[in-house]
DNA sequence: GGCAATACTGTATTTAATTACAGTATCAGG
DNA sequence: CCTGATACTGTAATTAAATACAGTATTGCC
């Protein structure tokens, strides 16, 4: 899923091409664009659309006015939703290699910030009405209430848990009561101690292909 | 959420345009909608515009090229997927007063047909996984096959439930014991009578907002 | 140190696409 | 039976918008 990388101004273009699209419906002209990017002559436009376009982001038709198609988008789409594979060690979760697809919800369910979907391996959470084979979606945040459903890394693995508070000590608790609770070390975070990634706002399951 | 009603050729158009946007991401000109709709002269497309402008469906910009706005859309784009409400008596289940709002699922989780979405009330389908206030995405289907979960129409309600089948016999059968199993009356099928509408091929259930 | 890629300014030219004008035919409503 | 809306044909005029051409400056690379 990689592709060529884009210079800061050619990156600046296609956003201002992909949100006209969004917004108004239609793709705005060398003009506008020019307008946009604080240039005045068309010249540096056209430049800059050849080099999306030989760097395989956009299709021109040579002559036709606003004839602008997209292939490659920079900026996902509002409510789209990349889903999360293995998690690499050591890399980002949002890493580009850890992406297997993308689900689309209407923002009216997401509410703001960042998401992203978890494919739920193991029957841990099938007290809460969590099976194995659900897509969690999850937005990032790095602290919950203590009730709440969580996403949480422990080293390589990322699992699904209820935050659970004891005292003082908080515990990530499997709802399936074979499962022991795991207590959360607030201070001292090592990059190889639980961490908890965000919190469960969203399920999906799919009643055909459980692939 | 009524709207002022459109000629056949009116509506055609709309769709030609919302087809070429959808696809292409661009709107097509006046002489490729003439081709598209097999009109020799672009008088006739302008009078069409100018007829899908004053009914309020899209918005141009006068001398602009390729400037049209789609204010209101004929057809659903792929994936979206109207929300069901409370369904009004001899009415047909996709009318526009039973729509309470609309969800976007990836095509690529949703498959062919006609697609809606339903608030499930009541604990019926708890042992199958379905909890009150779950979301189920229906596919419309008259027939289904015995083991499947399937939405039903029991006079003015719309019920989910599985399909057994003993002997000769179809049945609907709630996953909750609690319930009665209904039996399904294949010939006859009086206005009155149980009919299967659709099958369930997703859930969507929202942590946050039980509303 | 030259060469290719990026990132522009500025003006002139061309053309894709819209608009304008002049008609014709059908149909439903008051 | 007239009038307004729909549904077109066909040609000419106009212009919004893309192209073309001629430059300049900067940066990283072999």
């Amino acid at each position: 899923m990689s592709s060529i990388s884009l210079t800061a101004r050619q990156e600046r273009l296609l956003r201002i091409i992909e949100t006209s699209i969004d917004d108004k419906g239609y793709v705005p002209t060398l003009q506008e664009m020019a307008q946009a990017m604080s240039i005045s002559s068309l010249q540096g436009v056209k430049d800059h659309l050849a080099a999306l376009e030989r760097k395989g982001y956009i299709r021109r038709s040579p002559g036709r006015r606003r004839a602008i198609e997209i292939l490659q988008r920079v900026a996902q789409p509002e409510g789209n939703i990349p889903i999360i594979g293995r998690v690499a060690a050591g890399r980002p979760l949002l890493a580009i290699e850890n992406q297997h697809g993308s689900l689309n919800l209407s923002s009216e369910f997401l509410g703001t910030g960042t998401h992203f979907a978890l494919r739920v391996q193991g029957d841990s959470m099938i007290e809460a009405g969590i099976q194995e084979g659900d897509y969690v979606i999850v937005r990032q945040k790095e602290a919950a209430d203590p009730g709440t459903i969580v996403v949480a890394r422990l080293g390589e693995e990322v699992t699904v848990k209820r935050l659970k508070k004891k005292g003082e000590v908080l515990f990530l608790e499997a709802a399936n009561p074979a499962y022991d609770p795991i207590p959360l070390t607030q201070s001292a975070q090592s990059a190889s101690s639980p961490r908890i990634v965000g919190i469960v706002v969203g399920l999906y399951r799919d009643f055909e292909k459980k692939r």
